[in-house]
DNA sequence: AGGGCTTCCCGA
DNA sequence: CGGGAAGCCCTC
């Protein structure tokens, strides 16, 4: 018996199948869909076994597997199939779209305990008797008796309350072990008190549309702000597991998203499984297990989940289905939200997905028909849309007010006065965006990239928010000497400090990059302003996720310009998201909210449609620019980048290649470029970009697949194809 | 990917 | 002629 497996390495150079000999004894046992250990070369690798046959028709000499990974991880033959199709949307090598389904980690040694959606838990390893008889021997009052006390009154102790000493000394002596538990799990006995929330009419609506369907089909359930579109996933989960089937849940990201997961705990308690990528290797070894095993009903997790290896799917759902994070950025380059639709024609059950604010791409679909359209437009509860307001503040710069406008600080005071919370959301972390000198013109820059640096004052450092280069800041300019810095532009952390000084006595809080480094900061942050231990929120695009905060009231925007000034095709579509999103943080509840967008151009489009709280006018605004520009939806893009450590060799290549797409592909398609790239100079290489636009051209992967093969060999240029990127 | 083998270029 | 770097090719 032989076996063909694909090799670990993620290279295209080796993107073959290379045939072994199966050793008897695992004759049998290996199956297909399974990681084994093989020679290769002059090393021990891991394999991954794609065909068993008998008959070899290789004239040399085959070496034997050695072993295999891990006899329950294996993949079935709908997963093995995904693979082939995740290849060939997005010309990865075969074995990194398995890699992508496969946990990771295969060293159950590599498990991290602690982490902050477990905890560790000690139990005894030896019977009653046994343990007292070794406490009478032992004869000592000390933390290592202490634990074994404990555990003979509680059966289960916190492992942080006792030394890693003692631990590990009993661990050795056989009398204890380890056993790890999720920290949220609530389980539906121990939580009687779940509260199913009565639907209203639309939401009903919605819900029969989706059970009623017997077949694959996509809906897209666009629902505003606050209409609560998560009770209508679970009622839907609900229906799918009584049937007796599986669901599959995705989040834009776990961590902001800990309220709908909680939710999902209520609801479905120890039938829930989690998935993300913030998971340690060990962690998700044993969540994939669980699922693996059948154990879960229901797989709640960010993009990669949707691979998770259930059978019988009665459900896919994708929340937030506007959100970039479906898009894998790295190879393989795939949209979870393709991987669903795939996956929900093979097991013939509907795809939802949900959003205030869909793409275009899908909002077009279901207006045509494509996908079935459920729409949620009202609020539940009591609970009504804010007041949007426009502030231009090229009229408060002249009243000095470069950060705030006199109608922010006013509502501010007020909400202070009212007990009443706040919620600033600026998208830029750090203290200043630039750093010049006016005696000279000097300004830092990272000399990686084609960036200028960024001060963060609490570090006093300048940092690359692009390659994480760090420059310890000096007093005066490094270039002239003079002591003549300014600091330019504005983050979250300036707008802090700047809004302490306003109101010294507010309590604020700063949610970003720099304040979430650690784990489990997201959640403190999160809590701590539920619990109304501060007054205000200051925060980048991370607060303005889903985030039900009954007390807010009133949300601020500072330069709403930034993210309508990247030069990026969708730039108006997550403009309008962000504010939108952001926006619907305030007046959750009974209180009417309040929310100011602070702009340079008060009269932009895009704001005016967010200040309408109007999607179907800015969705007609952008179709029609989309239109008349050859976007998405009307045109498919795909995006070329040449990465090469030489700016020439670059360039010359980038030449070459859209030289290639003009003699081979059809004269319809649209070739932009080649231009710099969006980040133009990182680390050190030089990236410039191609941009097809196309309709219909059944010719056009072949013709990659042949620029892919020609950089193949070439360790000097680097190709990276993007099949419909999702930005460019 | 990574190791080994070949080639090629330059100084002596 | 020799050494070292760069390129090329192979791995079941």
């Amino acid at each position: 018996m032989y076996a063909e497996c694909l090799i670990e390495y993620p290279t295209k150079k080796i993107d073959k199948y290379f045939t072994y000999k199966i050793p008897l004894e695992l004759q049998g046992i290996l199956k297909k869909g399974m990681k084994v250990y093989i020679p290769f070369g002059n090393k021990q690798i891991q394999g991954f076994v794609m065909n068993i046959k008998n008959e070899n028709d290789n004239k040399y000499e085959l070496k034997e597997i050695i072993d295999i990974v891990d006899k329950e991880l294996i993949l079935n033959d709908e997963l093995m199939d995904l693979g082939n199709y995740v290849k060939d949307i997005t010309l990865c090598p075969l074995i990194t779209a398995y890699q992508t389904m496969l946990p990771s980690s295969l060293k159950i040694s590599d498990k991290k305990t602690n982490y902050n959606f477990y905890k560790t838990f000690l139990i005894l390893n030896k019977s009653e008797e046994e343990i007292k008889d070794y406490l009478e021997k032992y004869q000592k009052e000390n933390d290592q008796s202490r634990l074994l006390k404990d555990l003979l009154n509680e059966k289960k102790v916190l492992k942080s309350n006792y030394k890693t000493y003692s631990i590990n000394t009993l661990k050795n002596k056989c009398l204890i072990k380890e056993v790890k538990e999720q920290e949220y799990r609530i389980n539906k006995e121990n939580n009687p008190h779940l509260v199913k929330n009565i639907l209203n009419d639309e939401q009903i609506k919605a819900f029969e549309e989706i059970k009623k369907t017997n077949k694959h089909e996509v809906f897209l359930l666009e629902g505003i702000t606050g209409s609560g579109k998560t009770e209508v996933y679970l009622n839907v989960i609900n229906e799918v597991i009584k049937k007796g089937k599986k669901a599959i849940m995705l989040v834009p990201e776990i961590t902001l998203t800990m309220q709908i997961v909680n939710r999902f705990y209520e609801w479905f308690g120890d039938d829930v499984a989690i998935f993300h990528s913030a998971l340690s290797n060990g962690e998700k070894y044993d969540e994939y297990l669980k699922i693996l095993r059948g154990k879960a009903k229901v797989v709640v997790g960010t993009r990669s989940a949707i691979f998770a290896p259930i059978s019988d799917i009665g459900a896919i759902i994708i929340d937030e289905e506007h959100s970039d994070t479906y898009k894998q950025e790295n190879t393989p380059r795939y949209n979870a939200k393709d991987i669903a639709i795939k996956r929900g024609i093979y097991h013939n059950c509907p795809v939802i997905l949900g959003s205030a604010t869909p793409t275009l791409e899908t909002k077009a679909r279901a207006i045509k028909g494509v996908y079935q359209h459920l729409k949620l437009t009202k609020r539940i509860g009591a609970s009504t849309l804010p007041n949007v307001l426009i502030v231009d503040m090229m009229q408060e710069v002249k009243n000095k007010n470069y950060i705030f406008s006199d109608l922010l600080i006013q509502k501010i005071q007020e909400n202070l006065i009212k007990k009443h919370q706040t919620i600033i959301l600026l998208n830029r972390r750090g203290y200043s965006t630039t750093i010049n000198c006016s005696a000279c013109g000097y300004t830092y820059k990272c000399p990686n990239c084609d960036i200028t640096l960024t001060f963060h004052k609490s570090s006093n450092n300048l940092k690359c928010h692009y390659c994480g280069y760090t420059l310890k800041k000096d007093d005066h300019c490094p270039n002239c000497g003079e002591d003549a810095l300014n600091y330019l532009g504005l983050g979250t952390e300036k707008v802090e400090m700047e809004l302490q000084k306003i109101f010294p006595n507010a309590k604020i809080l700063r949610m970003d990059q720099d304040t979430t480094m650690k784990k489990g900061s997201h959640e403190e942050i999160i809590t701590k302003f539920k619990n109304q231990e501060a007054d205000i929120l200051i925060g980048t695009q991370m607060i303005s996720k889903g985030l039900d905060f009954p007390l807010v009231t009133l949300v601020g925007i500072i330069n709403a310009d930034t993210s309508l000034n990247i030069p990026d095709f969708r730039s108006n579509e997550k403009t309008f998201a962000l504010l939108y999103q952001a926006s619907g943080r305030a007046g959750r509840s009974n209180y009417k909210g309040d929310v100011i967008i602070q702009t340079f151009n008060p009269d932009n489009y895009v704001l005016n449609c967010v200040k309408e709280n109007d999607f179907e006018k800015f969705y007609q605004f952008e179709m029609n620019n989309r239109r008349m520009l050859k976007y998405p939806p009307y045109y498919y893009l795909i995006g070329i980048k040449i990465v090469a450590n030489d700016y020439n060799l670059a360039l010359e290549n980038a030449n070459k290649v859209a030289n290639y797409l003009k003699n081979n592909i059809l004269k319809e398609d649209i070739i932009l470029g080649p231009t710099t790239a969006n980040m133009f100079k990182f680390n050190n290489t030089y990236r410039f970009q191609i941009v097809i636009k196309y309709r219909f051209d059944d010719n056009l992967k072949k013709v990659l697949k042949e620029i892919d093969d020609i950089y193949l060999n070439d360790n000097k240029v680097n190709l990276e194809i993007d099949i419909n990127p999702e930005h460019i």
